[in-house]
RNA sequence: CGGGGUGUGGCGCAGCUUGGUAGCGCGCAGCGAUCGGGACGCUGAGGUCGUGGGUUCGAAUCCCGCCACCCCGACCA
């Protein structure tokens, strides 16, 4: 619940951030080190983009499975570079009803392994090919340092874990997967994505290449949103994943593992978030609207609240995720609680309104007076839903406009520290080494996000070695 | 793991130097008033002072140990 003064984001941005994660009401502190609670607020909040997720995943083809919590620690040692990258943050049981297990069992930090071992056993011909598969799970990465929602030790995700043919089946389905996330996440989070492909030092574990989509926070730092990767033969020959062709030759499969996570709520918070608190956007809002009934006495208040039932139908009729706010506060204070927990549309009805047969609206992505207007009640279904495409739109426009402004061309090393120092993405020709990007991050802690898979084509110089090179890429500070 | 800091009602803190058995703001409950941008008044509930030991007639306060958490340096959806 909101009190007074929310930390100004512009002084002090992280700390502006968790305030708004548990004044807003979607999550609370957990007695465990690391991880959160996510109160229903919160968690609509992850149902929705669920949703919006899983329903693109099916109209892709892909069938949802579950698959244990536990994994035999032997699995994650089948493949070299996924052990390696993983071992430091795995949580492992050795102790079972009891007694010590014969085998330690690893708390999935993902499920390539486990799955892959299960794929292995399904697939035996071309015609068991592609096998298209999704697991909305939690899983457990032991960090070092956590943050609500941007890294906790444990979180939900969903991770798609397809076979394939043929390698160019594997990559068409990485992309495909890609821009799912960016449909989801540019369309529906109202959050404008880069998408691009990860730099060898920066790809997952295991993977052939891995895709990603960055997109820019409230205080200009990068946020990695969700994340394709073309595993190409890697776990297929780990696991013995194997099919007969046409041609009755037996061929390793090709698969991909693509990931998403409740990160993306933090994404949310920090890039549409402003000094009055959160902001959502209205497709995945769990309230699109709330209606705050104003009255002074009784009689007001019978006459208001039959108004604001009607109100209510009339919005729920039209699909309308709509709250009436009965709660026995003064309404000053029930503007500033919605603003806090990101309602895009308030609904303020009065006396005054029930005689005009009107209602005063709110846009929560306009503030102050200027986002306010007066509705008519008898056709309040569909201006609101008129209002919410607005606000919808106007999120991601004001999005992409802040982005587009704090992605700069750097030409040399100077360049990408003012860049970075300043805040903002650096973009600029890249053909530099591995030591050089990790010079980069030691001295500015900025990272190579991606190369854009959008590029300007040509060639040019790299900004760091000077060498020529084909590719742009970004660098910026990221989480 | 190295450095710095903090543990006192739900939250934020004061009290500790100079021991005498706990207080403030917010929140919460009841009543009243109020209600078109967080007003208010009265009454009230709620605390083994992180934990174990020691000193003392007496410890939130002094001493020793431990634990937890936070911030800063080496990993990441």
């Amino acid at each position: 619940m909101s009190t007074q003064a929310l930390t100004n984001p512009a002084v002090d941005f992280s700390e502006w951030y968790n305030e708004v994660v548990y004044r807003a009401d979607l999550a609370d502190h957990s007695p465990v080190r690391g991880c959160i609670i996510v109160k229903p607020y919160g968690y609509e909040l992850w149902d929705n983009i669920k949703n919006a997720l899983d329903r693109r995943f099916k109209a892709t083809g892909h069938q949802n499975a579950y698959f244990p919590l536990f994994i035999p620690k032997s699995y994650l040692e089948r493949e070299a570079e996924h052990v390696e990258g993983f071992s430091p943050e795995l949580a492992v049981v050795t102790i079972g009803g009891g007694k010590a297990l014969e085998e330690p069992l690893v708390v999935r930090p993902t499920s390539e392994t486990i799955i892959g071992e299960a794929m292995a056993k399904w697939i035996q011909s071309y015609r068991d090919l592609p096998l298209l598969l999704n697991q909305w799970a939690n899983v457990v990465r032991w960090e070092m340092r956590t943050r609500p929602f941007l890294r906790t030790t444990e979180f939900l995700w969903q991770e798609g874990h397809t076979a394939h043919a043929t390698e160019e089946e594997a990559e068409a389905e990485t992309l495909q997967m890609l821009d799912v996330y960016a449909d989801m996440v540019v369309n529906d989070a109202a959050i404008p994505v880069i998408r691009g492909l990860k730099h060898e030092t920066e790809k997952f574990a295991g993977a052939l290449r891995t895709y990603t989509i960055e997109a820019m926070m409230g205080d200009k730092r990068a946020l990695q949103s969700g994340t394709s990767h073309n595993l190409g033969q890697n776990f297929a020959k780990a696991f013995n994943m194997q099919y007969l062709d046409k041609n009755n030759q037996l061929q390793n499969c090709w698969t991909t593992s693509w990931g998403l996570s409740w990160r993306v709520i933090g994404g949310i918070v920090m890039a549409h978030g402003d000094e009055k608190g959160l902001k959502l956007p209205p497709r995945l809002a769990p309230y699109q609207a709330v209606i705050v009934p104003i009255f002074r006495n009784d009689d007001e208040r019978g006459t208001v609240l039959d108004a604001v039932e009607t109100l209510k139908k009339a919005l729920l009729a039209a699909d309308v995720r709509v709250h009436v706010d009965n709660r026995d506060y003064q309404p000053g204070y029930k503007f500033n609680d919605w603003e806090m927990r990101g309602v895009p549309v308030r609904l303020e009805l009065g006396p005054r309104d029930v005689q005009n047969g009107t209602v005063v609206a709110g846009r929560r992505d306009i503030p102050g007076k200027e986002g306010k207007r007066f509705l008519q009640q008898a056709d309040i279904a569909a201006q609101v839903k008129l209002l919410l495409e607005e606000i919808q739109a106007n999120m991601l426009a004001q999005a992409t406009a802040f982005r587009d402004a704090n992605i700069f061309d750097v030409h040399s090393y100077d360049e990408l520290r003012s860049v970075v120092e300043a805040g903002g993405f650096a973009r600029g020709w890249w053909n530099g080494s591995n030591e050089d990007i990790a010079r980069i991050k030691q001295e500015t802690s900025a990272t190579h996000r991606c190369y854009p898979l959008e590029q300007p084509g040509g060639e040019g110089v790299c900004f760091m070695s000077g060498k020529p090179a084909s590719q742009i890429a970004i660098f910026a500070r990221a989480y």
